[in-house]
RNA sequence: GGCCCGUUCGUCUAGGGGUUAGGACAUCAGAUUUUCAUUCUGGUAACAGGGGUUCGAUUCCCCUACGGGCUACCA
């Protein structure tokens, strides 16, 4: 068995997108499992398509995941560069090697003899208008020139093409980790384009070539590129690599939570929710996309969810830190139909590894939530309404956006309780709790909770008539944590003067102006 | 259109020739809780259709339907 070496080799063409991070993750567990070697190699072939800051951010992205990264563009290694652009001269040697021997040559048609082609093909009622075995003779290339035309033609800096010569005849067998045997007739692939005519090679020979010099052993990737997998195994037979030729396993699609199709973009402003790890803006256009952290989704959360949309450990276990993925990821689990994406499944998990949580760690993000807005909060505060409200959230930020009462008189009070629930009985209960409460020492929920019970017994009320009442004039909602914890939190003076002043404007509310 | 891949509750999925087809999310109901949330209990809900093979098919095979991917000098 030789060693694992796997990759994940995104384009920077824009924001890492959802699926990318887990066909990252599913490469990260297996190496790691295998005590292998994870490496991020860059596919920036496409000039064209190049985006500034891209790179940068699929970096950011995977570090913020927890996806770590062995060999790579920004850890180096002993097969660098590891990005595309860097290596161009050496797919150019690759692709002459198989002009040499004759699994490849060079092609000057232009745009508009293609397109005459396809155009002749598609009136003739043939299926596949493509440049292939059929089609070659007809055009302008090596195969059909003679070799001293070929030689002038590159001579005098005429564009021109480099392609792979398909067989004429045949199958193509490969075998997938996931999908078992696939193949393909040869007559059904076209003659590929190697290197472009910027002297730049296409995905399919820099994939390959980089591959098998980098000594990858499994190439773990998305379903969208099992069609040109063909294509790829005939490359490494064409070089002569067969035997050193990766593994395959392409993943089931990311698909979109409604209606059909690759999940996209577009389903991330439609729907509201991200689609992306990390805030993005795009820099040609200033859009901004939202992202998962800073939707306060925890890395370790999105990880497990994304771990489990589309492979699963088969013994019923959902939660899952990155270690436990590791022990029991396999890629024989994986399933082959493609998953949607369900936000709320996502929520899930968020919410229950937020649970997970240590009440120091919540009190970090409460207080960081505080800092932001200048409000006064001690550490002790934070950890005693972390440890009230930590049953109650599935995001950090709701700590305070629930909790904002624990930092001052609220703003505005439930108006539906208030007309419900108060009467002379519950001004009359206020009145005698705002004064027992100043003598309740040490102020903790126990001692408070006795005396709420003992007041309203005194007065021949039963608690439930007042507490929700209570509830509305302390935090100005009518739900929340428990309601004696928030007192104590809260304090003795500051419970006072709510109480004082909710008397006050209940009994404003009552009178109609 | 062609080629390739796929199809179990609304969603993620387990399972596998004979099962009450299991779990989770969501949803609904009940219990607990002063309230909300949590928690607990319970419910609704699925093998795309048609042919085979077989004593028996959701499971194996074929066809159809549907869905998806690819079909660029993009990755």
């Amino acid at each position: 068995m030789r060693q694992v070496r796997v990759r994940f080799a995104p384009s920077p063409t824009g924001a890492l997108h959802i699926g990318g991070v887990r066909t990252a993750l599913y490469n990260y567990l297996f190496a790691r499992q295998q005590h292998g070697t994870m490496i991020l190699r860059i596919e920036d072939t496409d000039q064209n398509r190049f985006v500034p800051g891209a790179e940068a951010y699929i970096i950011e992205s995977l570090k913020w995941a927890g996806i770590e990264i062995d060999e790579g563009v920004e850890a180096g290694g002993p097969f660098a560069p590891y990005r595309q652009s860097e290596r161009k001269e050496l797919y150019k040697k690759y692709a002459l090697q198989l002009v040499t021997r004759g699994h490849a040559y060079y092609a000057f048609d232009t745009e508009a003899d293609l397109e005459a082609m396809r155009d002749r093909l598609k009136k003739a009622g043939v299926d596949h208008q493509q440049y292939n075995s059929v089609t070659r003779m007809t055009m302008r290339n090596s195969l059909t020139l003679s070799s001293d035309e070929t030689g002038k033609l590159i001579q005098a800096g005429t564009p021109y093409v480099i392609r792979l010569r398909v067989p004429e005849s045949g199958e193509i067998r490969l075998q997938d980790m996931i999908r078992g045997e696939v193949n393909v007739q040869a007559t059904e692939l076209d003659d590929k384009v190697l290197v472009k005519s910027d002297g730049m090679p296409t995905y399919h020979l820099a994939n390959v070539v980089d591959d098998y010099l980098m000594e990858i052993s499994h190439v773990i990737r998305g379903e969208e590129w099992l069609p040109s997998a063909p294509l790829h195994v005939l490359l490494y037979k064409s070089f002569g690599w067969e035997a050193e030729m990766p593994q395959f396993a392409h993943l089931p699609l990311l698909l979109k939570p409604d209606g059909n199709g690759k999940l996209s973009k577009r389903d991330s402003d439609r729907l509201g929710f991200p689609i992306f790890p990390l805030t993005w803006t795009d820099p040609n256009t200033g859009e901004k996309s939202a992202g998962f952290r800073e939707t306060g989704y925890l890395p370790e959360a999105l990880i497990n969810f994304l771990a489990l949309l589309g492979w699963n450990p088969g013994t019923g276990q959902e939660l899952f830190s990155m270690d436990e993925l590791i022990k029991s990821f396999s890629i024989d689990r994986i399933g082959k139909a493609g998953a949607k994406f369900d936000i709320q499944k996502a929520q899930w998990f968020n919410q229950q590894h937020l649970k997970g949580k240590s009440t120091k760690e919540l009190a970090g993000f409460l207080l960081r939530q505080t800092e932001r807005e200048q409000l006064l909060c001690t550490p002790e505060k934070a950890e005693k309404i972390c440890s009230i409200m930590k049953e109650r959230i599935a995001f950090p930020q709701e700590l305070l956006e629930h909790g904002r009462f624990f930092f001052g008189v609220p703003q505005s009070y439930d108006k539906a309780v208030v007309s419900k629930k108060w009467n002379p009985d519950a001004a009359r209960a206020f009145e005698a709790l705002e004064k027992a409460l100043k003598n309740v020492s040490p102020f903790n929920a126990e001692a408070i909770k006795g005396t709420v019970e003992k007041v309203t017994a005194d007065l021949g009320y039963k608690p439930g008539n007042i507490l929700q009442i209570l509830r509305v004039a302390i935090t100005g909602g009518a739900s929340g944590p428990d309601l004696m914890m928030t007192l104590e939190i809260i304090g003795e003076e500051e419970t006072r003067n709510r109480l004082r002043s909710a008397i006050e404007k209940f009994n404003l509310s009552l009178t109609p102006s």
